[in-house]
DNA sequence: GAGAAATCTATAAATTAAATAGAAATCTAT
DNA sequence: ATAGATTTCTATTTAATTTATAGATTTCTC
């Protein structure tokens, strides 16, 4: 399961990514309009500053915005930075590697084998949804085009 | 991430399956061949045991064995006991589904319909990959055929 | 300089995952 | 029948992680 954190960073983005050219947004603002708790969002927000994703300005007038086209912030991208590893186990993980303490043979490992298929399954979806991607699915969902 | 649970759940799967013509598997070796504490492990079996991938017998010359066949038994399957929902959001799971505390409004939300993607494309791996095709990877990473 | 807003760091609360414990039931073999 | 092996069941503890809150500080605008 996705953590609240990502899910809050990535609603987040996207209430930004609909903020394109205004002036920036208020935290406060965001945690009323997507009900997120103000602090914690704080907190998620300084996170994606930090990792590029947004612009930030202190005092009246101040705000967020982003820093990146929506287009170029990918969902793997959030992940990665609120969530850490895509992949479902430590081994089979590409940024977050490491062993499993468990683990006889990690070369011979069926398990692994089979869980780097699924990083893989699930990297592609996650490389190839933007942000930008994710409001044109609000858009289509608006107007009645339906995918479920 | 996968819960150590289900790491153990299919380990445990993993060694039955390599079993099947020779008598019942006690816990105990279980445990010990594949490192996993044997209380916890304990009770992984039993629920694999009430979901009825497994076959049990009590007393002397008791333990476990498969009650289906390798092929028969896919992952989906098995991280639906013990883990649970499939997808990363409730919101898209297709057997654990509920509503996000935070959703305004489901039928239109962006992050749902692209995690019903990256759900479809764990799935689609998951539901293709049985016991039986784990214990064949490993069968051919042994003997020198890589997949990474 | 006053007020608005982000920043930073710490900590508390809640939830979930992982592990342990021990008594009860069931089976086999003698 | 009984001894010993083994699973079964239920409860509890411990640990780890996630979620949320608090408050003092800095930076900015007017």
């Amino acid at each position: 399961m996705l953590s609240k954190k990502t899910k809050y960073a990535i609603k987040a983005l996207v209430a930004l990514g609909k903020n394109l050219d205004k002036p920036p947004m208020q935290i406060s603002k965001i945690a009323e309009e997507e009900h997120i708790p103000k602090k914690f969002l704080e907190q998620i927000l300084l996170d994606l500053r930090n990792a590029g994703f947004l612009y930030s300005k202190k005092g009246a007038g101040g705000g967020y915005s982003l820093n990146k086209k929506p287009e170029e912030i990918l969902l793997v991208h959030v992940m990665r930075v609120t969530d850490g590893p895509i992949a479902m186990v430590p081994c089979a993980s590409l940024n977050f590697y490491h062993k499993c303490d468990e683990c006889v043979d990690e070369k011979t490992c069926g398990i692994r084998s089979a869980f780097i298929d699924v990083r893989d399954a699930t990297l592609k979806v996650l490389t190839e949804t933007s942000i930008a991607d994710v409001i044109g699915r609000e858009d289509n969902l608006k107007i009645g085009i339906v995918n479920l």
